[in-house]
DNA sequence: ATATCTAATGTTATACCATAACAGTCAAGG
DNA sequence: CCTTGACTGTTATGGTATAACATTAGATAT
């Protein structure tokens, strides 16, 4: 897990991080805002680790990172930020990876699936409205009351097909 | 994670085990047979284990058991089995919970979704033919090729909300 | 039957993931 | 100010999972 951020540099997805990087920022600086949450120095920075990795990191890449900026190096760092973040809709958490990833439509309420790239490890986070309806509807039809969900898909993305062609 | 077992010991769902356990047991000997892949002892008996429990077990649950009858006791064994029911359909992963359940339904290929409840820890089975296929749809749409997926819901099953009504 | 090969089991050791508990710090609000 | 609650940091520990290698049990082929 610790040598995926060095993997496959110039990978498929748009979550590459530094294009809209900048943009998520604001919306998640405007959201927490919202929300009566402050973003302080470690979880922003948190967020922005995340922004710039083009995979999911896990909680001691995140640490890693900011042990050398002078943050605590301790676990607790990371997965307080991470929790953090994760629980007001910044980042979410892929548990198959057991790492973590910047949320790509902050702001939205939104439910989303995931799609794991087994070839270069990258995660792109799809709408998932209409699996999400399907799922609560099978829920409902178990007497299941249904809080959330985890939704995660492996696979191949498009650019490491065209790859393997 | 490792009180699970303990706790809640006449729970909600249909997974009880001994009712149908027998059944399912044979399914899966049926099953292993047609793949022409072997139940040993320990795989076997880790099925049985599996069935036995009314939630999910841990890999190290399993483990002390299995060490308690006389098979190894060090956590590659428990793993191995674990993984070997897991890769021929005979018990899934719960990510979500670190652990594992028998499948209630071997034999047919299947995809499902699980309802995990938060207050009781059960695990049900759900088909989830339909948010399989939305699944499917939304990766086509991001030009992903599927290959599995991890649905997980949490929430409350039907027992516990009437409970806590 | 015996040699041979492969799959399965078992062990040791280690790596990776996550949280509990407590101490110090910082930024409001009274 | 100074109290208070939220945040950060540390130490220590617990839970999850796999690598690597030795041994054994089953199948296959003389
Ligand atoms: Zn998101
Ligand atoms: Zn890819
Ligand atoms: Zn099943
Ligand atoms: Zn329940």
């Amino acid at each position: 897990m610790t040598d995926h951020a060095a993997a496959s540099s110039f990978c498929c997805a748009d979550h590459s991080g530094t294009a809209n990087a900048q943009a998520i920022l604001t919306q998640a600086e405007d959201r927490a805002k919202a929300r009566g949450v402050r973003l302080t120095p470690v979880r922003r920075r948190t967020l922005e680790i995340l922004l710039q990795a083009h995979v999911a990191l896990g909680a001691y890449d995140v640490l890693e990172r900011l042990g050398a900026e002078g943050f605590g190096s301790q676990p607790p760092v990371a997965y307080r930020a991470l929790n953090f973040l994760v629980e007001h809709g910044l980042a979410h958490r892929i548990r198959r990876l057991n790492a973590f990833t910047a949320c790509a439509h902050p702001g939205e309420e939104h439910r989303a699936a995931f799609l794991i790239c087994e070839a270069c490890d990258s995660v792109t986070e799809a709408p998932a409205r209409l699996v999400s309806d399907a799922l609560a509807l099978a829920a409902a039809e178990a007497g299941f009351r249904l809080e959330r969900a985890t939704i995660e898909a492996v696979g191949l993305c498009a650019a490491c097909q065209r790859a393997s062609a």
